[in-house]
DNA sequence: TCTCTACCTAACCACTTGGTTATCTAACCG
DNA sequence: CGGTTAGATAACCAAGTGGTTAGGTAGAGA
């Protein structure tokens, strides 16, 4: 995997137990434990996908005595979705139509 | 990698080559040879990577002749766009107000 | 037919990933 | 103090990734 940070942000969200762990973290703060719960998985594993998260700074760990409440940070998902933005009007309907008006415009001038 | 549909969008787009490939799509297709050209890279290894995006439905490879002309295909980016949409609440500022006014509005209702 | 071009596949390499179990630290609680 | 709980780390493994070189295939063209 690259280390650019978009690169880094679509690797973290390439993978579906991540992606739950984002969507848990959506509804507050939550524990390692807590966060384990709903995967047939060990500790360490949902550790390494936390840290992995970390590293994309989706995810920060706080510490509360012995618990590691884990919060979400949304702000690389900015990136993401202007990156993907970018594409919109190749599958978007009404972009495809504004597209469409402009290659005509284009055309025009081309004939004078 | 997991290969739910979503995780394999996010994984082919977690490397600058692939984003770069699909960049130069963008303005229209292209054969192997013109897409390997801005790269310090080998055949095979643009090669690899087209496959990664031909599995993931972003690249869509014909042939004419010797050439294999690539053209873009951006509909799993809009699954790609909702999901992130789903998080927009959390960096958008505007979308941050309005959860403001609706939490606002929620607490008036609960003092009835 | 012979050659060149475009492209692919195969085999190989170093590194990463996603999981495991076993072991460690740190904090609470009796 | 001793036991339990939350969590991290380490060591390991199978599979995947991103690159390489070497060699093969298919079509264009002299």
């Amino acid at each position: 995997m690259a280390d650019d940070p978009l690169s880094t942000t679509f690797a973290a969200l390439a993978d579906p137990t991540r992606r739950a762990i984002l969507a848990r973290l959506a509804e507050g703060a939550a524990t390692v434990k807590e966060l384990s719960a709903p995967f047939a998985m060990s500790g360490p594993a949902v550790s390494k996908h936390l840290r992995v998260l970390e590293r994309a700074g989706l995810v920060v760990r706080g510490r509360d005595a012995q618990w590691r409440p884990c919060t979400l940070d949304a702000t690389p998902l900015r990136e993401v979705a202007e990156w993907t933005d970018g594409y919109r009007r190749f599958w978007d309907d009404s972009h495809r139509r504004l597209d469409a008006y402009l290659e005509r415009m284009k055309e025009q001038e081309d004939d004078h």
